[in-house]
RNA sequence: GGAGAGAUGGCUGAGUGGUCGAAAGCACAUCUUUGCUAAAGAUGCGUAGGAGUAAUCCUACCGAGGGUUCGAAUCCCUCUCUCUCCGCCA
């Protein structure tokens, strides 16, 4: 959530900043600026009828103990009551439309976020390994998974529906020590704290994360209890501390989280991609870093180098490309796409998006923290995945088959696995 | 799922219809004094919103939301959460 302020003071800035995103959003800021002017005419309205309702209560209060008659004054004090009643539902109105309005409007992008309009005029930042080359044919993940007796899409259909997976054998204790790895290595090399969060949450988390309420569709719900099944781990772990206000020497807070990933994915052109490549349901190791507004630029050059040392240590070939503001997430200011190589699928795959909110979610959370003046700020929120784990799986199984169709099991990864190889002899 | 108890400021905790945003203590900050591993005293110390150039003033908030009333931390209703006991269960 953008601040009221900002908009007020600066309204042509803002609405040059979200034309980088959409022109159709600027008009959107005069709309939201007249209804804060309405909003507070209300409500200083109202807030003087209170005053002149309290004081006449306290002088009636006073004048009853003296046994004077007071209902001239009573009479006087319930006219005004139902004119604070009045124009209380006014500013009370106005008030629920500058926040629906204000929910619904996307963050600005950073200044160092390159200006474009879609994915095309994203710059790559920079690769790390190169391709492989095979003197086979490479196999896909879905002939690697048959051949190896590890992932059944026919049974996820069967049991759940398309786009659901089971995995199986060496699959199942694949992406059991691809967690493991994961969780290791961030919380012994980089530092963070280990969170295992509930997969349910309330919907208050996601508007303070952004996803509800512009994108419920999205989202698995349970109507009955009102819960909704997380499309991310940034949600519940973010949400850990809303409404808190943090103490300075807490900050930064690095946590680390596995947790799979429900994604309805309404309308979602990709859904008809065979594999895994994208499924309503997907593990994913999530980094989520609460910072002070001075630290959260370094801090977003940081995460995404965890994530990047991920690829390294498994020896997948990636790019980092930045993306341009037409193509940022909604309430993202700056916005890195790690994507690793898939010999199978001869494609770079998204494994890990890392961004820094600014301030965005942590307004629309109320995330604060005492800074050294003891003065309460709006922390910065940032996230990234560490990373995603089906594509990952892709990844590694289609980059390290060998000729003879076994699989090599990256050396960093042989303790976690407990072998150094997948064969058809280990299904 | 059933029964009971509770929810007040950073913490403890008083307050059952009228200057209560809220006593007191602790903690914290600044200052003063005595002095030495501390003690005493003074002052300050919640959040959000609105008006104003500003000093400052006003409004709301005692788990949340409704209601009663001229007036609600206080009375009534609903909900949430915590604790205890019972049931059920991994």
């Amino acid at each position: 959530m953008l601040d009221i302020r900002l908009l007020r003071e600066s309204p042509e800035l803002v609405k040059q900043r979200l034309a980088t995103r959409d022109a159709a959003l600027a008009p959107l800021v005069d709309q939201i600026l007249a209804i804060d002017s309405a909003r507070r005419a209300a409500e200083t309205e109202r807030q003087q009828l209170q005053s002149d309702r309290n004081r006449l209560s306290k002088e009636i209060g006073i004048g009853r103990k003296n046994g004077e008659d007071t209902s001239a004054k009573e009479t006087e004090v319930r006219g005004i009551g139902t004119r604070i009643d009045e124009i209380g539902q006014e500013a009370d109105a106005a008030d629920t439309q500058q926040r629906d309005l204000l929910l619904a409007l996307p963050n600005l992008p950073h200044d160092a976020c390159p200006i474009g309009t879609t994915a095309e005029e994203n710059p790559e930042v920079r690769r790390w390994g190169t391709a492989p080359a095979y003197d086979f044919e490479p196999k896909d993940h879905i002939a690697l998974g048959q051949a190896h007796g590890m992932l059944d899409f026919e049974a996820g259909a069967k049991i759940t529906g398309s786009a659901f997976v089971v995995y199986r054998g060496p699959g199942a204790r694949l992406e059991r020590a691809l967690i493991n790895f994961l969780l290791d290595l961030h919380t012994t090399q980089h530092g963070y704290t280990e969170i295992s969060p509930p997969l349910l949450v309330k919907p208050e988390c996601l508007v303070g994360t952004g996803q509800l309420p512009k994108f419920g569709d999205q989202v698995y719900h349970s109507p009955e209890d009102d819960l909704y099944l997380i499309p991310t781990a940034e949600v519940p772990v973010t949400n850990l501390h809303r409404e808190e206000i943090l103490k300075n020497e807490q900050l930064p807070i690095h946590y680390a989280a596995y947790t799979p990933c429900f994604r309805r994915e309404a309308g979602s052109a990709g859904l008809g991609t065979r594999g895994l490549i994208r499924m309503h349901q997907f593990d994913k190791v999530e980094l989520v870093h609460i910072t002070t507004p001075e630290t959260s630029m370094d801090a977003l050059e940081t995460l995404t180098g965890h994530a990047e040392k991920v690829l390294q240590l498994l020896g997948l070939h990636y790019r980092v490309i930045e993306l341009c503001t037409g193509d940022i997430g909604f309430g993202s200011a700056k916005t890195y796409d790690i994507e690793v190589w898939a010999p199978g699928q001869k494609a770079y795959l998204e494994v890990s998006s890392c961004s820094t909110f600014g301030d965005y979610q942590a307004r629309r959370m109320n995330l604060r923290y005492k800074d050294a003046e003891g003065k309460n700020r709006i922390a910065h929120t940032l996230n990234g995945s560490g990373t995603a784990l089906a594509r990952l799986f892709v990844a590694l199984v289609e980059t390290h088959q060998q000729a003879d169709g076994t699989i090599l099991i990256p050396e960093a990864l042989r303790r976690h696995y407990g072998a150094d190889q997948i064969s058809t002899l280990s299904k």
